[in-house]
DNA sequence: GGACAATTCTTTACGTCATAAGGGTATCAG
DNA sequence: CTGATACCCTTATGACGTAAAGAATTGTCC
């Protein structure tokens, strides 16, 4: 709470050992530990080891793994671009946000696995909403319009993450054995859920295509929304 | 994998006692765990406790807690329609789809933490998938873009539903609250993020208007591209 | 300089978790 | 009846978050 929106305060000088670490610095490797080791190693334990410290120590600076989640969370976010050119129009702008936000999260899938359920929200992550929530005010459209577009958006994208980071849609090779397993499994599946066949992508398909049609489709509906405004 | 797509194959007489549980009963007692107690009461223990076992007895029937989540998440999905009636149009239809999943996941919170990074999907989460496809086939729209408009949809509710579940969307107390955190820790916050500022929801705001526009926003972009087809 | 209080860390401990593995008992087939 | 198999319980292990006690370090005041 006060750590999300403190930022790093100069610290007052106060009897005791100097600290030898910081809650910037934890943050830091706990990110770390996330990005190499994936959300599943994360532990105060390991973030501790990655500094030369214990587990317990961290518990100077953090009142929690849960908090420390929160804090990691929007530090990663700082990440992003906080503003964009909409001189080309708004379309543009948005689908460069939705770029960005995309290669985010493929950068760092443990974002992906970060409860929305936390008590507040932090500065980085308030800077990316208003940056979108700024291109999407210059359609023209209200603000409960804009709340609606704005939550498509974040979805999808989030979706879109999750499924290139979970399902490695990426990896053809990775698609083929779990056809394989499917065929093994279920065998008649083609008879039972023909309109699922229908629709299989090919072996050879763009990977971020399901991407850039959804996005179509969503800025489609978008531009409906503001031509009825 | 077997076990999800095996069904309630009638046991083959074999040495040893008689199996006082099975699979289903095990996926049954670990829903009801998931439904009252959250996620994360979800243990071996805790559902071996609600069948009057032990938590290891469930290694008889299930190789692990991850396959019985598995089970679970397909499992749950069988309450779902499969076919909808596409008589009024699609766009009827795809709103009814929308609608019973919200409404599912809103019954089932926990199936949103569900990893969807599983090695195989379900025949229930297919028969799911399939009524969808089957309404979308009928647009006229072509496989690919039938594909990025189920990922935008199912992308849609989850996140829907995730909001609703995580942020008590619909529960103005809570969102009363998460103000009051937000102007204690970061004062100044209305001149940072205007933009933010101008599209917050007024305190009265229904609760599921940001889905019904979400929704309307979609499938206006649906519309546009089956006018493109 | 010494006493006191506060602080930074380590260590020990606890309860919880998933699951490996051994052992006792029940059942079936020959 | 014997041998093999299966259903469970029990014991154990390693990992986790975190409470709490203790040792060492630092700043302030007299």
């Amino acid at each position: 709470m006060a750590l999300l929106w403190g930022g790093g305060e100069p610290g007052e000088v106060r009897p005791g050992p100097k600290p030898g670490l910081s809650v910037d610095v934890i943050v830091e490797a706990a990110i770390e530990v996330a990005d190499t080791e994936g959300m599943a190693a994360l532990s105060m334990r390991r973030v501790g080891e990655r500094l030369g410290r214990t587990g317990m120590a961290l518990y100077t600076y953090v009142p929690g793994k849960a908090e420390l989640i929160d804090l990691m969370y929007d530090r990663a976010l700082a990440e992003l671009p906080a503003e964009y050119d909409v001189g080309a129009g708004w379309r543009p702008a948005v689908a460069s946000w939705a770029g960005h936000l995309l290669r985010f999260y493929l950068r760092h899938p443990w974002m992906l696995q970060v409860s929305q359920a936390r008590p507040v929200a932090g500065p980085n992550e308030f800077a990316v909403l208003e940056g979108l929530v700024a291109i999407l005010r210059g359609t023209g459209l209200g603000p409960r319009r804009v709340r609606g577009v704005v939550a498509l958006l974040f979805d999808f994208v989030r979706g879109a993450a999750r499924t290139c980071a979970e399902t490695g849609a990426a990896d053809g090779e990775r698609r083929r054995a779990r056809s394989l397993l499917l065929e093994q499994a279920a065998p008649g599946f083609t008879a039972r859920f023909p309109m699922v066949t229908w629709a299989e992508p090919a072996a050879d398909e763009p990977a971020g295509e399901t991407f850039t049609l959804g996005l179509h489709v969503l800025l489609d509906g978008v531009e409906a929304a503001v031509r009825e405004t």
